[in-house]
DNA sequence: CTCCACTGGTATATATTTCATACCAGCATA
DNA sequence: TATGCTGGTATGAAATATATACCAGTGGAG
């Protein structure tokens, strides 16, 4: 009796020519070697660059154009036309291969992915944590403090104290995903550090968070930084249009 | 106005599914899944394990054949045909360019993440799953019951149970870091499934996971998957040359 | 031993992707 | 306006992948 209730999802997946290229287009406007307004070469000068048939090529601008960020005219040549805001949705998910573009990553699952990951490296930072990066934290509070009305200033100072710390779990995966999680949760909460008292907070829950990691104690630390991490939830949450 | 000095220059190239397929079984042979003489899983039983045709599977292994891996007969099931000689010359030579970015996360990092993120995912699945969800994992562990004296398929039905109880976490992010470091740890630990012992008691410990899913415990959940991985961890370090 | 359920081997038809080669229609400018 | 670009379209061919059959060799249960 062999039935097969194998439902694999993890299937081979053939990725197309146009959708590699599609892929590659995507990158370089990404990565701003393409702007908004750029030119981009010919159909047939594509196909010629990339070794293949114009028509693959008119697949793969296709399909950028389904994705908003192209704009093709007949008679003249293809301008990309891709504003911040589309490319920042383009960035926080990189996972958009499939059809379900616009869809992505909600803010729950962003901050429930935090919790666990920053709750992980707090611990181990606890562990691990040395002189030097006590003092590193202390000269990044001190830096906070000075910045309360100055949000970028503020931001950056924030995420090379997040990274800090992620430094000291010790594992280059956690720090990697940490750094991400930061990322996607930035590109959500970019209009909330604009105002005065979440600064403030954020700087106090700081300083908590060295007190327990300068005490050595892992669970004091993964309880600031949960605090943390929930207190930047909340805050971002209630300030979002739904 | 002239420009266009793009960075255009690399043709693309697709690989097909056959390709594709041929690649996976050599990656198993190469990492000792696959030994010489062993049989391989029936053409249509690959068919639908892959979810591709069996003509695509049949091409798949035309190709492994034609590189002297692999022995089919008319009737029987194909057998492996790897002497150290032949696997030699395809761990050095062949164009594998690919798993060099895993060699530099050691064991224990990837490992202590697997234990961060399935834990967190057990939780969650505790209190999301369903029944289909539960039908599902039952149907999961009676395939793998069936495969204790097959690694291929018991890795397979492996990577599709914890890939099913990811998704009950209803954490796109959850997911897709559970579904990589999964990959990585495989990467590390594909020579210890191929040992009886570990195969039958991972079965056990996924029994002991769905046991605490169907109660709906996050608590017990959580301990069973960690317990689960520990014991991964502890049988693949074990093993490990250094 | 025979039988038959399994195995691989084969044939057919169809859909998709990619390619090459045309030709048509819109745009810019000399 | 006329020419040479541009994108838009149509056609046929090849390669890949799928689905559905049926044929032929193996090996184990009865």
């Amino acid at each position: 009796m062999k039935q097969t209730p194998f439902a694999f999802e993890k299937a081979l997946k053939n990725q197309t020519k146009k959708e590699i290229l599609a892929d590659k287009l995507i990158e370089m406007i990404l990565t701003g070697l393409l702007r908004d307004g750029d030119e981009l070469p010919s159909e047939r000068e594509l196909a010629q660059l990339f070794e293949v048939s114009r028509e693959t090529v008119r697949g793969g601008l296709a399909l950028l154009t389904g994705y908003g960020l192209l704009n093709v005219s007949h008679g003249s040549k293809s301008r990309v036309c891709a504003s911040e805001a589309v490319i920042d949705s383009f960035r926080n998910h990189p996972a958009r291969q499939q059809g379900d573009e616009l869809n992505n990553l909600d803010i729950e699952s962003v901050f429930e992915s935090r919790i666990v990951v920053e709750s992980a490296i707090a611990r181990r930072a606890a562990r691990h944590i040395d002189e030097a990066g006590l003092k590193k934290l202390d000269a990044l509070l001190e830096a906070q403090s000075q910045h309360f009305d100055s949000p970028v200033n503020f931001q950056l100072s924030d995420q090379n104290f997040h990274h800090v710390i992620a430094e000291y779990s010790r594992n280059e995966i956690l720090i990697r995903y940490a750094d991400e999680l930061y990322t996607y949760a930035l590109n959500i909460r970019r209009q909330v550090m604009a105002e005065h008292g979440s600064i403030k907070r954020s700087y106090e829950e700081h300083v908590r968070i060295v007190e327990a990691l300068r005490a050595g104690d892992p669970d004091a630390a993964e309880r600031a930084m949960l605090s943390h991490i929930d207190s930047v939830y909340y805050t971002t949450r209630d300030k979002m249009p739904h």
